[in-house]
DNA sequence: CCGGCCCACGGCACCGAGTGCCGAATGAGG
DNA sequence: CCTCATTCGGCACTCGGTGCCGTGGGCCGG
């Protein structure tokens, strides 16, 4: 029913667009009543989006699991390529839905509604791991932004060459960006580097009670950013 | 007439809520005409934010000015202050807005709009600066995204807290923290480095693995200490 | 096999936002 | 005094969205 539904709409939206397509219209064709449809799409703009609400439910299930001592910004990045592989998923299907809202302005805002749920949904996960840091709110919308438009800027162009080419390697290559900008001072910048650093970016797991730190930074690095981190890794000092 | 309908509707907003007042209720109380409302606003929505769209203009045209030679990223922070300026001129009129829109759905999605055309003024700028670098749209998008995040995680803390306290001053923190992860070398950490900075503000995906700095120390130094190595590894002061 | 229940569907009436159209009042200029 | 133009108000209409209720079909216990 939901299928008949999506199906029929797409195909009215694709025919004759959006705001000329009524609700109406829809059941139509798809030989249902009116009122059939507001069951299972709680707006006609929802009916744009049908997978959406499961993909971000799957996010923060995503968000809530694992053990806690990951990368944060690892973390998030991954989070955002859930959203991708929704997408990579029916290429054909999200490139004529990004046809749509590019044109229609009230899809471009439910869109936003939407892509603002992801980031509050990020945004929550870092302010969570964050809680030990000083400006942690601060970071952590900071970076759920730049994450979220990272992911955008690589899956919109993605979406703007049809399809072609592979998403996931220009959705890797942006959040590398970020990854580079925001990651923990250790992993992203010193792959070869010898052994425990992974410890020192998280800052709950700092259990190892041996007598040196290391501490690997990139050259150019905000000082600022590198104190923090020494503070949560020689405790609070 | 607009500030008399933009009135009646907050008098009947706060005391009634936003969707339990309909447009014919704002008219009977202004004394005009239903159909003079949507002359003066194309939607319910924009009674709320009357005022946005000559800040979106005032924003567009400040980054259109200049000689071209500024600081990018602290451009687009100083026109980010454009908008906080806009709210802090009425801060009772911004609260107000503030605890309706964040109970209201359907101004948060309109809020959302909003910001989002904020964010593609800046980082329209951006691109515009950023053409000779190799990523430059990517960077121009994350940073928009970030000075955005920023200015809205300073402004509602400061709405949060009834319009008391220096919004200017959470902003410039918030807008710093952005400044020093992506701005020029310029103010933060070394003002005496009148050379580089343009290659050292694209750290493009680790593209030099051997500019790392590794510190080593025992746990429990003193943290003064650790900073003084680190100032002088990274070449900094 | 049958009389109950539950639920999904469809139809209906209704509300409110938003739009096109037209007539009326007002005000400036000839 | 007449005319033109702009603005306002009223009317009628479309369409998205909701509450309500009747109906029909499937599923269960008797």
């Amino acid at each position: 029913m939901r299928d008949a539904l999506v199906a029929a709409a797409f195909q009215l939206f694709l025919e004759r667009g959006y705001e000329q397509t009524t609700v109406d219209d829809i059941v139509a064709l798809a030989g249902v009543g009116r009122r059939s449809f507001f069951r299972y799409f709680p707006s006609k703009e929802d009916v744009v989006f049908p997978d959406h609400e499961r993909c971000l439910a799957d996010m923060t299930a995503f968000l809530a699991d694992g053990s806690g001592d990951e990368e944060p910004v690892e973390r998030v990045c991954d989070a955002a390529r859930l959203v991708l592989r929704m997408y990579a998923e029916n290429p054909t299907f999200s490139v004529q839905r990004y046809r749509l809202t590019k044109q229609v302005p009230g899809l471009r805002a439910y869109e936003l509604s939407v892509v603002w749920r992801y980031e509050r949904a990020l945004a929550a996960y870092l302010r969570r791991r964050f809680t030990a840091r000083r400006e942690g709110t601060l970071q952590a919308d900071v970076i759920a932004a730049a994450v979220v438009a990272a992911h955008n800027n690589a899956l919109r162009s993605w979406l703007r060459s049809d399809g072609r080419g592979e998403a996931d390697a220009a959705v890797d290559h942006a959040l590398a960006y970020v990854r580079s900008t925001f990651g923990g001072i250790t992993a992203s910048t010193a792959p070869d580097s010898p052994a425990s650093p992974a410890s020192l970016t998280s800052p709950t797991a700092g259990e190892r009670p041996d007598d040196v730190v290391v501490v690997v930074s990139r050259r150019g690095a905000p000082l600022w950013r590198v104190v923090q981190e020494l503070e949560s890794a020689l405790g609070r000092t």
